[in-house]
RNA sequence: GGGGGGUUAGCUCAGCUGGUUCAGAGCACCUGCCUUACAAGCAGGGGGUCACUGGUUCGAACCCAGUACUCCCCA
């Protein structure tokens, strides 16, 4: 059979994906003799397409998904997308437009077809792409947070929380989405620096030449001014009370009020209240009982209201008022400064606090056990640092703005009738007979349902519980479907930092109300993907690779390695494709390892010496390593797991065992190898490929069909994770100074420039019988002999490993010169050793504050050293 | 303004509850090699005042305080 050269992994993930799925490797039914292993999940945007950050997270989860199949749980990763009220609705809208449809003029069962046609059409895209990844994903099992099961709990939850008395309608500030034209949670409000103009207006005093001047950045919201506030202890306007200013441009009077809020230092220590307008003005108003006018309307234009400049944008009123103040000598000065302007994260508008009406959940008392369970560890944040953070956002949570001005979305199930009633139930009949009670003269033709939809997270926060079961809502714990009773709590849940309280929170929030329970043991949160200059990585910057692209440049084992090299948990990636070819790298460097063994040729002849000797290292070397790999996944640490696992394999497998199993070759013909070394060669590459395969499912899956005709399910995906056995340190150690001692020799051969090809002697003085005639030392460093022997060798290269002497005669006589500054740098660094070890053990304060293994071990290093240091100036002496 | 991180090699990061002359890894870099698994490779090598200042200690990259710079979250 032809293998080629390298290895080609589009081929493998043409042939793996498809074979996986077909047979229903990723499906998982309840199972009650094995144990689950769950992750649903973060439901990705149903209008989104893959980006880095998926690539980084969903990767993670497939690791993790993979390893627990391999442990022998039953592993079921649920899929699914949520339904992004605001961006979906955004994209439908557009599209409407393109075919000259405006959004007002048709009706909402309409604008819900077309988007529900767009949905069918292009959502889900992302889910495909999943694929490409390797994603083992359970797909029957795939959900969509506005499939009916799915919202029919929303709507259960919305009634529930209502009935609890934990949900409530009021007039708010809210942050108004002048272009989604949607109110938004504070948690979707992006704060960006802006330099600002600060503007200081001279407002005149009613009945005086006198006038008070106030500074703003938002000069177009004058007109719904409803006071000016100054501090009462500021004598600059103690002069004032009682008194009233003129707005300019309308001429209407506010009253000057007196409050501590206000900050003397800030601009001119005299605040133009707006009540309408901001949220502290707003708490100020209703303080002093100020009016509300309310100057915009809600796409974010001049309002009646304001009398003047009505109609027109409020960026471009700013302007405009700005000038005509001046023009009319209102305007003192103009100052630049730099202040945070909050913007939509969908639209990217500039967000206007807004008075409006809204559905709140009230947090308090809510989030408190969903704070309990991380502060006592029942949920774990990786990394810890995170614990912090959440507690600071659970300690100070403000109720939630649940409500959104869109179509596309769990519609709100409250019910309005003519009369100011409002009743909260699922259906208009069932709404009728409660307001019948109110209001006997009712028809239910005259029953209207609140225009909002929930908002996304309202719905995605009891994604664990029902992507199992759509009806724990109702039924309640003890009666949950057979799915959720086993698969839930979740194991794992790995998802970025940015959402821990849009969603991670609010999901512990859910599950511990519904079911008492939390929705899943860890949080593994990732870092942020950027672009080498650290900047995030975004559509409009263009700073982001296709992962798609990536993957068919270097194989979508080659892109998971690469992304997961180098992302600690929490930490942010600076993404470079550099990453990518490392793991392309690995991938042809364990396809060329499995070439070399493929082409082995068995023969009936015995094992060499350096064959055992290799084969019993590798042995345990591989269980040490395993071990090690183990620990790290034991505690998420990804890339260090992974960096365990290519070394292992390059380093240990490849560079130091396969080179001392390797036969010879004699006049240009490979030797055969015995049976015994190929099986065991084999079982050590099977072992890998096993260990590497949540990292490298796809070239380990075609490797592992290489190697051998397999049955059906004989896969490496359904393989076993390696058990553990008791590791020999001695043994490892030992060969540690095998490899010391060949690097000296390649060294060697580098420094005199010795080819390869020409053999050496090597004898070795020493009584330390384990480093002794290593015949891999034979093999590796290439010698005609390595013997034993107790007396100097004249005119031969000398060197000390682990207090055992070397000589290796040479042909070319030595440059003592050479010989002598290199021994003299050793004695040199041994005698300073000698001495910082005995500066220890003579300070009696280390004596008797230090363990005692440690003076133990401090002891033993001063015999070892003072015996090196001898050998080392018979060398010295024997040279001159 | 409030809270939380971070600062270790050119880059990205390890370094557990202070204890080998402790300063590490991968990549990048330099040198020599197309040695019949692999140049997507092999062998070897250089590289750091652990941000700064002070303190605690027999002993500090690690603990404490302050300074500088930086990132994130919240308002």
């Amino acid at each position: 059979m032809e293998i080629s050269k390298t290895y080609n992994p589009k081929e493998a993930e043409l042939k793996w994906y498809p074979y996986w799925m077909n047979k229903g490797f990723f499906a998982s039914k309840p199972n009650s003799n094995k144990k689950p292993y769950t992750i649903v999940i973060p439901p990705p945007n149903v209008t989104g397409v893959l980006h880095m950050g998926h690539m980084l997270n969903n990767t993670i989860q497939d690791v993790l998904i993979r390893r627990a199949r391999m442990l022998g749980y039953n592993a079921c990763w649920v899929p699914g997308t949520d339904h992004a009220s605001i961006a979906t609705e955004a994209k439908v809208v557009a599209l409407l437009k393109e075919k000259g449809i405006k959004k007002t003029d048709i009706s909402r069962e309409d604008f819900l077809k077309h988007a529900w046609e767009w949905k069918e059409k292009y959502g889900g895209i992302i889910l495909e792409q999943l694929k490409k990844l390797g994603a083992s994903c359970d797909w029957d099992r795939t959900k969509f947070t506005m499939q009916p099961e799915l919202s029919e709990a929303v709507i259960d939850v919305f009634i529930d929380l209502y009935n609890k008395g934990n949900i409530y309608r009021g007039v708010r500030m809210v942050n108004w989405d002048p272009v989604g034209l949607t109110a938004v949670s504070d948690e979707e409000v992006i704060y960006k620096e802006k330099d600002s103009q600060l503007i200081y207006i001279n407002y005149k005093i009613k009945d005086s030449d006198d006038f008070i001047t106030i500074a703003t950045t938002r000069p177009e919201t004058i007109m719904a001014d409803t006071a000016v506030c100054v501090h009462p202890e500021d004598e600059r306007y103690a002069h004032l009370k009682g008194k009233f200013a003129i707005i300019p441009l309308i001429n209407k009077e506010v009253p000057i009020i007196y409050d501590d809020y206000i900050d003397k230092e800030f601009g001119t220590g005299a605040l133009k209240v707006t009540p309408a307008h901001d949220i502290n003005d707003y708490n100020l108003g209703l303080k002093h009982q100020l009016p509300v006018i309310d100057g915009l309307t809600a796409d974010g234009k001049i309002s009646e209201a304001a009398q003047i400049y009505v109609g027109i944008d409020r960026f471009a009123c700013r302007k405009q008022i700005v000038k005509d103040l001046q023009e009319q000598g209102f305007v003192l000065k103009i100052d630049t400064i730099k202040n945070k302007v909050g913007h939509s994260e969908r639209t990217d508008a500039v967000i206007e606090p807004k008075l409006s009406m809204q559905w709140f959940l009230k947090m308090e008392k809510i989030s408190k056990p969903a704070l309990d369970v991380v502060l006592n560890g029942e949920v774990k944040l990786i990394p810890e640092k995170f614990i912090n953070t959440y507690r600071h956002w659970m300690e100070n949570v403000h109720d939630w703005c649940i409500s959104r001005q869109l179509w596309w979305g769990q519609r709100i199930p409250a019910w309005y009738d003519n009369k100011g009633n409002t009743v909260v139930c699922k259906t208009k009949e069932d709404a009728f007979e409660k307001l019948l009670s109110k209001n006997s003269e009712l028809s239910i033709e005259n029953i209207h349902q609140d225009e909002d939809v929930l908002d996304t997270w309202f719905s995605s926060w009891l994604w664990p519980l029902t992507v199992f079961d759509s009806n724990v809502i109702k039924n309640g714990w003890d009666k949950a479907n057979e799915d959720l009773k086993y698969y839930y709590p979740t194991n794992d849940l790995v998802t970025a930092p940015e959402i821990l309280f849009f969603w991670v929170a609010r999901m512990i929030i859910a599950g511990k109300e519904y079911t008492g329970r939390v929705p899943f043991n860890n949080v593994y949160l990732t870092g942020i993907v950027r672009d080498k200059q650290g900047r995030k990585m975004s559509k409009s910057l263009g700073n982001s690779p296709d992962p798609l692209d990536l993957i068919e440049k270097y194989g979508a084992d080659g892109v998971r390695v690469g992304m997961l090299l180098s992302s600690p948990a929490g930490n942010d990636l600076l993404f470079d494709e550099s990453y990518c070819e490392q793991g392309r790298n690995f991938a042809n460097k364990v396809w060329n390892a499995f070439r070399l063994i493929k082409g082995f040729e068995v023969g009936a002849i015995k094992q060499t010496e350096a064959q055992i000797s290799a084969i019993n290292w590798f042995d345990h070397k591989l269980n040490e390593q395993l071990n090690l790999i183990n620990d790290y996944y034991a505690k998420y640490r990804m890339s260090d797991a992974l960096m365990a696992t290519y070394k292992l394999v390059w380093d240990d497998f490849c560079a130091w065992y396969l080179e001392a199993i390797k036969p010879d070759f004699i006049d240009g013909k490979a030797q055969p190898i015995d049976k015994v070394s190929y099986e065991a060669t084999l079982n050590f590459l099977e072992k890998l490929l096993v260990i590497m395969h949540p990292w490298m499912p796809f070239i380990t899956e075609e490797i592992w069909h290489l190697i051998a005709e397999r049955a059906e399910k004989d896969c490496c995906m359904l393989a076993s994770w390696p058990a553990l056995k008791k590791t020999d340190e001695a043994l490892l150690n030992n060969f540690e100074v095998i490899k010391e001692v060949v690097a000296t020799l390649r060294n060697l051969r580098a420094q005199k420039q010795i080819s390869p090809k020409e053999k050496l002697q090597l004898f070795e003085n020493s009584n330390n019988e384990r480093i002794s005639l290593n015949p891999v030392v034979s093999k590796l460093a290439n010698l005609s002999s390595f013997e034993n022997t107790q007396q100097k060798t004249d005119g031969a290269f000398s060197f000390m490993i682990s207090n055992a002497e070397f000589y290796v005669p040479l042909v070319n006589n030595i440059n003592t010169v050479e010989e002598k500054a290199r021994i003299l740098k050793e004695l040199d660094y041994s005698k300073g050793f000698l001495k910082s070890v005995q500066a220890k053990l003579t300070n009696e304060k280390f004596v008797n504050n230090a363990k005692p293994e440690l003076i133990e071990l401090e002891k033993k290093k001063e015999n070892d050293t003072i015996q090196k240091i001898q050998t080392l100036e018979n060398q010295l002496k024997s040279i001159t």
